[in-house]
DNA sequence: AGCACGCCGACT
DNA sequence: GTCGGCGTGCTC
């Protein structure tokens, strides 16, 4: 008996090894399988994916290998999954292998947590409110009509008890439920609330559950024993549910979706909606700030939408100031980077006992240090990027590869040692509030602070009972921060949020404030924020300011039509990689022009990325913008022809190519 | 991807 | 002489 089978690596097609007559009777198509591999025979779990008694006759027989053992005999994915990685494959542009890599739970990462098991008796579900169960009813009709609904939520919603609720009327059903979240740190707290009602009947799935657990989960769901419900962040999409009734995608505008580190680089709320074509299950995305994709669907009727800021009566929005810097510093006002303004607001608050955040999306001391005399920036050597002055370890760092270096006491190239640094990060804005401050206690909650081991959940708890009265922090404030005495946000620097190099830099700005608007609206104090910015007059501030979602969406709306960017085409970055830039060049220029020759001015460009270089390799970024409707196989057929005539090419085995597919 | 083999320049 | 970077072939 002969196997074809996948193999966890980024090749195309499958291998075929011979099975033992002592085996065969374990072997099923989706059974697991040890192989050796390679000319050291590499250990490799492999799947199943056909049967044959023959040998195919395309295969030199002396080759082929016998299976070292079976792993499972049991198929360790049904065969609707194998579709749903057929589709990931072909839409997201890489191999069967890759998904096959991030899908099983792998025992790579073999630091765990001991997962807590603690009985809990179910209670009964607490009952919807007026309001909840009005929209309840609407999602449930809409449910008749199309497939997804979006929900415009609203703070004063509670819409987790609406989720239970529909996950409940689906659970009766006999049917699964997959609860997807952006990002482990936000399990916890729904985790802790869905345990109440559902108790044994929620798992938990995501890479910090130990290994074992995972499996559990895994053949739980393999072998029907039970209808479930599981909790997770992107990789949970790959479990082998067995008939899916409900997909909740909570935060669905968040990137966090969108997978980064390896292929397939998926994105977890796009790829779970065609998972549930294949279920024929619902799916409810939910968002105080609707991503442009989403409500586009809505707009052509793809989707069901319930804005619940329709159904409730109009609450005092929260007050938003925003400061004028540019004219400031004209007047000589700005002797700091705090306005004098929000100084004011931040010792109003700090006197009625409230707390202030500090938000600077930027960590380290200054972001750039250079020479009064000629202008000379010290860069890292191996990316292309300016270092980041680090007072705390008193190092220059490379954010892109995570070097250090010495601080240079006088230019590299002409010797002066008028070394100045401009812009700020989390560290310089710490400085300057302890000076401000001087009694106030001060918490900074960046990569840097949060790398020691608990210092996280720690600032956290510090943070929640009220002894730190300022905070200040990067994005990673947002992971499972609960506020409830803040008095004050200020968002230092809204320009570099807003001229991020981005088609969807004004979105992201727009949703990044209002979900701060939203945290504060949550809690009992009555909080405000305050945005410093150059351009007070630019329309994004204007919209933000009267907390206007269907403005935004207007105004990007347009912007997408004007230049054909997503929702209204496709985009695929392909991104090149090599050590000499000349040959980098050349490649990129033969690659653009077979696409050209095949997609015609579907090839938009090609050119350096912002940073041009990282960790030793250059890159070189080709931007394809596809119809939307075009056959994502016939793509694949096309992009993998040019794909092999250029690593055929004498010289350019070395090159890296790697697809992005709908990039963030 | 990851490994071995073989080629060529450069360094003890 | 030999070390190492780099191009190439190959994996059932
Ligand atoms: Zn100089
Ligand atoms: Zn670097």
């Amino acid at each position: 008996m002969y196997i074809e089978v996948i193999l966890p690596l980024p090749l195309n097609g499958t291998f075929t090894y011979f099975v033992p007559t002592e085996m065969e009777s374990q072997i099923m198509i989706g059974s697991l399988v040890v192989v050796g591999f390679g000319e050291y025979n590499k250990y490799h779990r492999g799947l199943v994916l056909c049967i044959e008694q023959i040998l195919p006759s395309t295969i030199n027989v002396e080759k082929i290998k016998p299976i070292l053992s079976v792993e499972s005999s049991r198929p360790a994915i049904r065969q609707s999954q194998l579709r749903f990685w057929q589709w990931i494959s072909n839409y997201y542009l890489c191999t069967l292998g890759n998904v096959f890599k991030t899908a099983l739970p792998s025992s790579f990462h073999m630091k765990e947590k001991q997962s807590e098991r603690c009985k809990i008796i179910p209670q009964p579900f607490s009952k919807l409110n007026e309001l909840q169960k009005k929209i309840f009813d609407q999602i449930v009709e809409n449910f008749q009509k199309k497939d997804v609904c979006l929900l415009h939520k609203n703070i004063s919603l509670g819409e987790i008890e609406i989720y239970i609720h529909l996950i409940e009327r689906t659970l009766k059903q006999n049917r699964q439920v997959l609860y997807l979240l952006p990002e482990i740190a936000l399990t916890r707290q729904i985790t802790n609330h869905l345990k109440q009602f559902f108790g044994e009947q929620l798992d938990v799935y995501h890479s910090k559950v130990n290994l074992n657990k995972r499996m559990e989960i895994w053949n739980n769901l393999l072998s029907d024993k039970q209808y479930q419900i599981i909790l997770g962040v992107h990789s949970s999409i790959f479990l082998p549910f067995k008939n899916l009734g409900l997909i909740i995608i909570d935060e669905e505008h968040d990137s966090s979706y969108k997978q980064q580190k390896i292929a397939p680089y998926y994105h977890a709320r796009n790829a779970a909606i065609v998972l549930a074509t294949i279920h024929n299950s619902k799916v409810i995305l939910g968002s105080a700030t609707p991503s442009i994709e989403s409500f586009y669907n809505v707009q052509i009727d793809k989707y069901s939408y319930i804005n619940s800021n329709e159904y409730l009566k109009k609450t005092k929005p929260l007050p938003i100031i925003s400061i004028d810097v540019k004219e400031l510093k004209r007047k000589r006002k700005m002797k700091t980077i705090f306005s004098p303004l929000l100084i004011e607001h931040m010792k109003q608050k700090l006197k009625n006992g409230e707390q202030v955040i500090l938000f600077q999306n930027r960590r380290g001391f200054a972001p750039c240090i250079f020479c009064k005399a000629c202008n000379w920036t010290p860069k890292c050597h191996f990316c292309d990027i300016n270092l980041t002055y680090h007072k705390e370890s008193d190092r220059l760092t490379c954010h892109y590869c995570g070097r250090n270096y010495l601080l240079p006491n006088k230019c590299f190239r002409c010797g002066n040692l008028n070394l100045q640094s401009i812009g700020y990060g989390t560290e310089k804005v710490e400085e300057e509030v302890q000076v401000l401050f001087p009694g106030a206690s001060v918490a900074r909650m960046d990569l840097d602070t949060t790398k020691v081991k608990k210092s996280l959940k720690k600032t956290i708890s510090n943070f929640e009972s009220g002894q730190i009265q300022i905070l200040i922090g990067t994005q990673i404030i947002y992971k499972g921060l609960n506020i409830n005495k803040v008095g004050l946000i200020g968002i230092l620097d809204v320009d570099t949020l807003m001229n991020f190099p981005d088609f969807r830099a004004y979105e992201r700005t727009y949703q990044l404030i209002l979900q701060m608007v939203e945290k504060v609206k949550r809690q009992r104090t009555q909080g405000e924020l305050i945005l410093q910015t150059s351009h007070p007059n630019h329309p994004l501030i204007k919209i933000v300011l009267q907390q206007n979602y269907k403005g935004m969406y207007d105004m990007q709306i347009e912007e997408r039509i004007l230049f054909k960017y997503p929702p209204f085409s496709r985009l695929i970055h392909i991104l090149l990689y090599h050590k000499r830039e000349e040959l980098l060049c050349k490649v990129s220029d033969k690659y653009v022009h077979l696409l050209q020759e095949k997609l015609g001015d579907r090839v938009v460009g090609h050119d350096k990325p912002i940073v041009g270089k990282i960790k030793g390799l250059y890159i070189r970024k080709i931007l394809l913008k596809i119809e939307v409707n075009a056959s994502s196989i016939a793509l694949r057929k096309i992009l993998e022809g040019i794909h092999t005539k250029i690593l055929k090419t004498a010289g350019l085995r070395r090159v890296i190519i790697h697809y992005d597919v709908d990039p963030i």
